[in-house]
RNA sequence: GGCCCGUUGGUCAAGCGGUUAAGACUCCGCCCUUUCACGGCGGCAACACGGGUUCGAGUCCCGUACGGGUCACCA
């Protein structure tokens, strides 16, 4: 074999990327069916920004009959965590969407024939395609070995800093851009670590337009950066693996964060120097909060804000379905409108657009995610709620869990009151709210009872029907008004001044344990 | 700092040259009611600022301010 910076570089025998474009074919998908994919880092932290990512490519795919699959990019070990991809599936589940292709699924959640493999979908595992790819860049003069090191690199940066130029290794800069070829193949042949680093051919003084699909025409300066494609330990950077892994995955639409919309140039220029097809692009601008010190609205934080994880709201105990339902009123205004007239029909059903999205970042409000989850949670059987509830305490509160396993029925009565009706009560925003709700349908209340209390035990009636039972309490109620009698059985019964309707709650409660608190000694 | 993106009530947001500038959440009032919710009705409250273009500008153009992003062998 010849001595070239090809051959020196890439020492395996690879496919070239036509053969590698025959392996991966085009889909065979209808017409217009939207192809997207969910390409998070295995770092163990899941974004709930992430997860509206993935919400937007779900509905891409489930309106167009197309496919979302899921794709780790693990390229980057300094930064993994042990069980990353677990955390990522957790994030997805905690929506319930659902995948159809990726790491542990190779064909489509809703039966259709199984297309063909367009794994490995995790990138460590994609390493020969990448250098494919590759490989045509250095052969084409495209791409060049770069023997900098990291000092090297920041000094460069300082130098920069100073002189007051842009950062980066660009123009003459780029230091090994234009070494001779008989020093590029003496130093690979000696052993040195490089990079292997674009030669770009941008001009930032000239611009590109390129579309995007919320924020329409675009126009960006050329990007003129040498960047890395291939990092010292032969793993691409984001930017190479993006390129290759969406061509030959046949990703059609990439919904990524705005701050990919940088280096959008460098992406559109690496498709055409492969003679490749860029996809569509949707970029998602970033979930804001109000920040407590300044006051000022600023992009969720993961460090500083405990609410941009998807866990916290597992933990809290929001229902799937609410956590989908409130991103998708921050994704498409109209769909509050939509759900009201179509209370019941699966979120696939919605008309999701992308050009409705707004382009600036929305401030995530709590406040608001209860409104819709309690709106969610009213809306469920009382069986739902029971299943649900338990589920959550069995993974946070075991003790509640208990209490609630030990007899099943009862729970349910409980849980159905005030619910099914047209106008059911909403309570409950999150899991975690249910024991505080209903805690005095487990423990008597401390108050103990009072005199009407103790009135009302001698003419109380268990199996009165609800008319009857509030007839007898005015007819017997005497000097005291209506509510405030009622406002005292309320508060021996309950320990409450305020409760859902006290004749159900009775019912539920048991004769026994009625007499018990209402004859109660303080 | 360079480059890019953005800015309609407290919040999410309709609006696409002529509107009394929608709707939802929050808050307040009233009604319903055995309490509290739910529900119904009503209210407070907005086009960041300055210049243009135009008969007419939230809507188009240019500045300014503010916010966000990016400038890694991280994604």
């Amino acid at each position: 074999m010849s001595i070239t910076l090809a051959n020196l570089i890439f020492t395996q025998p690879l496919a070239t990327p036509t053969q590698l474009q025959q392996k991966y074919p085009p889909r065979n998908l209808p017409e217009g069916a939207a192809v997207t994919r969910f390409a998070p880092s295995p770092t163990g932290f899941m974004h709930i920004g992430n997860v509206l990512g993935a919400l937007v490519d779900r509905l891409l795919a489930d309106q167009s009959g197309g496919v979302f699959y899921l794709r780790l990019e693990d390229t980057d070990k300094k930064r993994e965590v042990a069980n990353g991809a677990a955390a990522i599936l957790e994030g997805l589940h905690a929506l319930e969407i659902e995948l159809d292709e990726g790491i542990n699924r190779t064909q489509r959640s809703d039966g259709a024939p199984p297309q063909v493999d367009y794994g490995p979908y995790t990138q460590s595992q994609r390493h020969a395609l990448y250098h494919a790819f590759a490989r045509q860049l250095v052969e084409e003069g495209l791409a060049y070995p770069c023997f900098c090191t990291p000092e090297q690199l920041e000094c460069m940066r300082d130098k920069q800093e100073r002189a007051g130029v842009n950062k980066g290794y660009y123009g003459d800069w780029a230091k090994c851009r234009n070494l001779p070829e008989d020093e590029q193949l003496r130093r690979l042949q000696a052993g040195e670590s490089y990079t292997l680093r674009l030669r770009s051919l941008g001009d930032a003084a000239r611009k590109i337009t390129v579309n995007d699909l919320i924020r329409g025409k675009l126009e960006l300066p050329e990007y003129d950066m040498d960047v890395v494609l291939l990092k010292a330990d032969g793993m691409p950077t984001y930017h190479f693996a993006h390129v290759v892994d969406d061509h030959l995955m046949r990703t059609t639409h990439v919904v990524r964060g705005d701050e990919w919309l940088a280096t959008l140039p460098l992406h559109v220029q690496l498709f055409g120097l492969l003679r490749l097809k860029p996809p569509k692009y949707a970029h998602i601008a970033p979930l804001m909060k109000i920040d407590a010190e300044t006051g000022g609205k600023r992009k969720l934080s993961k460090r500083k804000d405990p609410e941009s994880a998807v866990s916290y709201f597992t933990e809290q105990g929001y229902p799937a379905a609410a956590l989908r339902e409130y991103l998708l009123t921050l994704l498409n205004s109209n769909f509050e409108e939509w759900r009201r007239a179509n209370p019941a029909e699966p979120l696939a059903k919605f008309p999701f657009s992308l050009k409705k999205m707004s382009s600036s970042g929305a401030l995530f409000d709590l406040q608001k995610l209860d409104d819709v989850s309690k709106t969610v949670i009213s809306r469920m059987t009382a069986e739902e709620v029971f299943a649900q509830a338990l589920a959550w305490a069995n993974e946070h509160d075991a003790e509640f869990a208990q209490l609630l396993s030990r007899d099943a029925d009862y729970a349910t009565r409980m849980l159905a009151i005030d619910r099914g009706g047209k106008k059911p009560r909403k309570d409950i925003a999150r899991w975690s709210q249910v024991r505080e709700t209903y805690a005095y349908f487990y423990e008597e209340p401390s108050g103990g009872g009072s005199e009407i209390a103790r009135n009302y035990a001698e003419l109380y009636v268990h199996d009165d029907e609800k008319e009857a039972w509030f007839a007898r309490i005015k007819a017997n109620c005497g000097d005291v008004a209506v509510k405030d009698y009622c406002g005292a059985v309320r508060v021996a019964v309950t320990g409450r001044e305020n409760s859902p309707d006290l004749w159900a709650v009775m019912q539920v409660l048991g004769e026994e344990a009625v007499l018990r608190r209402l004859t109660a000694q303080q």
